[in-house]
DNA sequence: CGATTTTGACCTGCGC
DNA sequence: GCGCAGGTCAAAATCG
């Protein structure tokens, strides 16, 4: 697909009880590496780690497709941190505006940028972890 | 048929 | 030097 989402991997990590899933560009456009995983605390909690920059243009996305991304990645640090809560965040194929952070006053370095987004008070599968930032056009 | 996803194995880096 | 963790790649299977 031209959007992105091609998971390439997982891996359980020592920090979570759940495993790590690895997605990736289908293209060679974008050099992001998104890593989603979720809070040990918080399991309906998805932290969505962009590291790279995520900037193309999606060609499902009608209007305003372009997300620029730059991420070297911060996980939870500080409490005062850049966590990003979405209400409703689900990935309906016509109601996503831009489920992207852009501002993001990291205490520390400019490159920073932490999504910790939270899908559905009611996570039915681990299909929400698809629900990255470009749903339209995708599967 | 093509695209996408899932699981496993392997490799690399860091720490002790 | 060895062990552990994390990350990546490959292959196979499934779904559209």
């Amino acid at each position: 697909m031209d959007t992105d989402g091609g998971k390439y991997g997982q891996k359980a990590v020592k920090n979570s009880p759940f495993p790590r899933s690895y997605y990736r560009c289908t293209n060679s456009k974008c050099t992001v590496k998104k890593r989603v995983e979720r809070s040990s605390e918080d399991p309906t909690t998805v932290i969505t780690t962009y590291e790279g920059q995520h900037c193309h243009h999606t060609v499902g996305f009608p209007r305003g497709g372009i997300i620029c991304h730059q991420a070297t990645f911060a996980s939870h640090m500080t409490p005062p941190m850049s966590q990003f809560y979405y209400p409703g965040m689900q990935m309906p194929r016509e109601n996503l505006p831009s489920t992207v952070a852009q501002s993001h006053p990291l205490p520390v370095g400019a490159r920073e940028c932490s999504t910790v987004s939270t899908p559905a008070p009611q996570l039915p599968t681990d299909e929400g972890l698809l629900g990255d930032i470009v749903p339209p056009g995708m599967r």
